[in-house]
DNA sequence: ACGTGCGGGACCTCCCGTTTTT
DNA sequence: AAAAACGGGAGGTCCCGCACGT
């Protein structure tokens, strides 16, 4: 069932997990900056004076929720690089990635588009290099500025995709569907047989 | 015809194209709610007074930003969906975007991902029904759930990939790359085996 | 009796004499307005729920570390009324005002100068009477206007030179150094040989 | 005319002026920390917002009351420090800072005693610089410990003794007092029969 | 066209004091 | 007795928009 990111906190911390939830929800409607406390706390049914007691700032309230993702995505990247061919390190991050997405739908297009988001991940070293590392092993397979092109349009385009407001559609197959495009886009044989993808144009 | 944005900085070349100018680089880097007019006009080196003298209001400049960019865009989408087979209005459709995209850069990312952009674009009923049609163009070849993933897939994918900070390459490059990932992405045969260059715009 | 500031400490060494001190420390540092609970909690190491336990309002706390000071004053005060002229008044006054004000460097400054405090001080009748007393005393030599600049001119003046960041320099001679200015500027003749180490308190 | 710092702002900037001498009132009677910017406006009858267009953050009010105040005593400062023997320049600081002290009466408590204000006036290297020039001139006849001693007392001692709620005085009898108060209590003959009087600043 | 002064109202931070829990 | 959760509310910052002046 969809395990969403406080899957283990919602049991017992009551509120804090509700506080995460609400907070999440109110970024993707209205974007990171556009969210103010108020509206967090109205939503919540208490007041800001609550929120400050778990999170000192707001930017503490969005660490708390990209913290563990992007833990939980670099266990993702560790494993793909541990791969034996560029070509399997890309296709280890890309299904990881996608697999990753869909377990949070909802989250992602926060954590992966927002600009205000970005700018406090970009502020932040280990989660620069995070998404270098991932970057790099997207465009493994292709080096240089078109790989880059091509991985960040795979980073963007699955985390977009996944928004539950794009379409009606069940997490398996969603799954599917994101990791056939990427590794089309990505120019990655499907591994078995079907070879959906042309001979590589050098 | 209809001014395009540099259009429109000719005639008043005074100041209003560099507000503009100026507005979509900080939209850019602290994205549009995080941006103040205050920003602005510190950037620019003149007063709030000064802004309000050419837009009443800060989503006033948005609509300047955005308008001309959407009507491009809409005669990419009314050209697309003249073309006679579903996948030759996909291909249209794929190819003008990615070239709308590659001649606006660093105004692209701001208008297609940006959720607070996003927000205002969605309360206007035209432009809503534009993104409309141009998910069902591309998703044309294969309607359901799954195009409108791929669709969005492309959409947000190609959008995020013409960031300048991405990579460092020239627009013709960066044009072919993304119609290949397009169509790979989109499952269309790259058709008549050649031609990834677009119609150029200036 | 009277408890000073280190008996009341002997009774609960746990924490409250820590907390004054503290307190103390602080308020010199950032003023009584300008401390607040919290950087008190912070500074002791656990939280304002603690202080509440012992302190029900900030004012409370002043009250505690002000008030045995006070008390302490007063019996100066007491003693000094005795006097019986008004030239051995003023200088018993003065030297056991320097002897107070040494006994408790670094309280000192904090009494007698902080506006934050004084605002607190002239709203007790008692302690506002007490101040009115000690000036009646210092400019007893010289009543009129004159003498009350004189007088203001040495409490606040002993109270400013008593802040351990001054001058880094022995109790014995810094009292010493009081008493000599004090009694200068105050016109009260050395008197006789008499030595100018006041009885000294703990 | 009890010339205020104000005095040629006073006549054509409205409000600015206003601003400060509200502030400073209120900065008199309730300390600087004390003081809420909403205080302020709503003694002057208008916003917070109105007061952030003359003065960013409050600190900037105090910079702008003080910074002048401080020039003001560092001319005497320099002119003290031109005195041929130790003795000279002593006196010369003291006669300065008196008047400097009476023509600013109300400013100064202030200035000189909020541990507010110090705190903010330590953490500017230049104006920390002046008080230890300041400290240096009145010690000079006798430096060491003892000689801080006596300089701290009578530069905080002055300083409260203008108070105008300590005496109903009037300035040029307050200026005579002071003078010989701190001559006194520095240890400084009074030179050659000079008048007290010091130099009278505009 | 542009600068200035200002109103009113958010924003985030954070504070003080209470309740509840351990 | 100490910690933790929480309610109100105020403090400082700052923003947007509108008067004016020029």
């Amino acid at each position: 069932m969809t395990s969403t990111v406080n899957d283990a906190a919602a049991a017992d911390t009551h509120t804090r997990a509700r506080l995460l939830a609400v907070s999440v929800e109110l970024f993707n409607r209205h974007s990171y900056e556009g969210t103010s406390l108020q509206m967090i706390a109205d939503e919540l049914g208490f007041t800001k004076g609550a929120i400050y007691h778990h999170f000192r700032t707001r930017e503490d309230l969005l660490h708390a929720i990209v913290g563990p993702l992007l833990e939980q995505l670099e266990d993702v990247i560790d494993t793909a690089e541990a791969g034996r061919t560029a070509h399997a390190r890309a296709d280890h991050m890309l299904t990881g990635y996608a697999a990753h997405l869909v377990a949070n739908r909802g989250v992602a297009a926060v954590l992966s588009l927002d600009p205000g988001v970005l700018k406090v991940l970009r502020a932040n070293p280990e989660w620069n290099r995070l998404i270098g590392r991932q970057i790099a092993l997207l465009s493994g397979a292709d080096p240089g500025p078109r790989g880059r092109v091509k991985a960040s349009l795979v980073m963007a385009g699955l985390a977009a995709a996944v928004d539950p407001r794009v379409a009606n559609i069940d997490a398996g197959e969603l799954c599917e569907v994101l990791i056939e495009g990427g590794r089309r886009a990505l120019g990655l044989r499907s591994s078995r047989g079907r070879s959906a993808t042309p001979p590589q144009r050098s």
